[in-house]
DNA sequence: CTCATTTACGGTTCGCGTAACTATG
DNA sequence: CATAGTTACGCGAACCGTAAATGAG
């Protein structure tokens, strides 16, 4: 049992059809519902009841809701902790973005953002060989790779949750935060700005 | 972020040292310290100041101490949860097992389990590895491939921990559990017993 | 037939272990 | 020299995406 699997497990509970989640979490169908039956393997039990072509919440799958949701926001809340302690007091963000995004709500962001932490340094980049559509995968260079802002940045809510839409924001895949994080990540090291 | 380095990194701070703590959690030092990095690096924080040969915490390894901790606790609860309402009423457990160590502790483990649970089909097996790409579905007979036994077994403990030693219990590696547990697994599947 | 989900399959990434290296006491 | 931690590197497993198959409406 992983935290991605109670993402994706929440993300088809909330939507309703692993279509729409898979959508919303910006991963292909098949891989949604291969890991959704991962995470029953693993559990021993049916989440869903398959009928006709829809998923319904079985039991089990009722009584993993609220555990799960407390286990992404307690995750959450580690690492807003760390960030609390060591967080955003010097250093770098590097922002990989769609051109046709990079403006706004970018550019009220990062505004945000600098304002709350003159410490850091923000740069912002076009998204360097995305492997498909929608993921970037860029390892050199200015590091463009990492990237995107999460709903919340920083230690507390400054306001640029803004929830993204899909072109500003995505997940990391290789130098920063783990391509397991949700979707949008920050990425800072200390020391270089 | 990761669970699992969330454990890793609890087992160091518990432990002192890499050394020990890559022991208690049977997985090599290098792996243990590279997971570690890896935790640090994706929070963009050190959790551990580096002095002489010793790992002492910093100030945001301090911090995520307590968070970490909660967050396996409620991914314990999660899975309590879906155990208390589907699991292991009635269901299949298939164990797989070095010969040496398929007496003791496991006989007393199983007699204990199948007290408790009725319901329960209990099969041991040596850990042979089947080429079936499937995983055992609940067809056919033994699949072995599935295995071990957790420190605490079933939803509520049933005092079999025993620590197992090195022996009579490991991670799944393919089917069954995921190899990211801790290590020690259950699998049952209902239906087939 | 159309749409949603699942299965099959290949590519890429990641975690782990072994071995070699560095540094401390 | 002994010990603890880190880096280098290869193997195996897992995840993801594309393409094809299955099944309900």
């Amino acid at each position: 049992m992983d935290v991605r699997q109670l993402r994706y497990f929440l993300a088809v509970v909330d939507h309703g059809s692993v279509n729409k989640a898979a959508a919303v979490l910006h991963v292909a169908q098949p891989s949604l519902s291969q890991a959704i039956r991962a995470l029953e393997r693993d559990l021993g039990v049916d989440l869903f009841r398959r009928v006709g072509r829809r998923l319904v919440l079985a039991d089990a799958g009722e009584a993993l809701i609220g555990p799960a949701r407390q286990v992404v926001r307690v995750l959450a809340t580690a690492r807003a902790s760390v960030d609390e302690v060591a967080g955003l007091r010097v250093g770098r963000v590097e922002i990989a973005a769609m051109p046709s995004q990079a403006v706004e709500p970018l550019a009220r962001i990062v505004q945000a953002v600098t304002e709350e932490h003159p410490g850091l340094s923000v740069a912002v980049g076009p998204p360097r060989r995305p492997r498909t559509s929608s993921t970037p995968s860029g390892v050199d260079g200015p590091s463009w790779g990492c990237s995107g802002l999460r709903s919340r940045c920083g230690t507390r809510g400054c306001g640029c949750g803004s929830s993204g839409g899909s072109g500003s924001c995505w997940s990391a895949r290789r130098a920063g935060r783990s391509r397991r994080e949700p979707w949008c990540g920050t990425r800072t090291w200390p020391g270089s700005g």
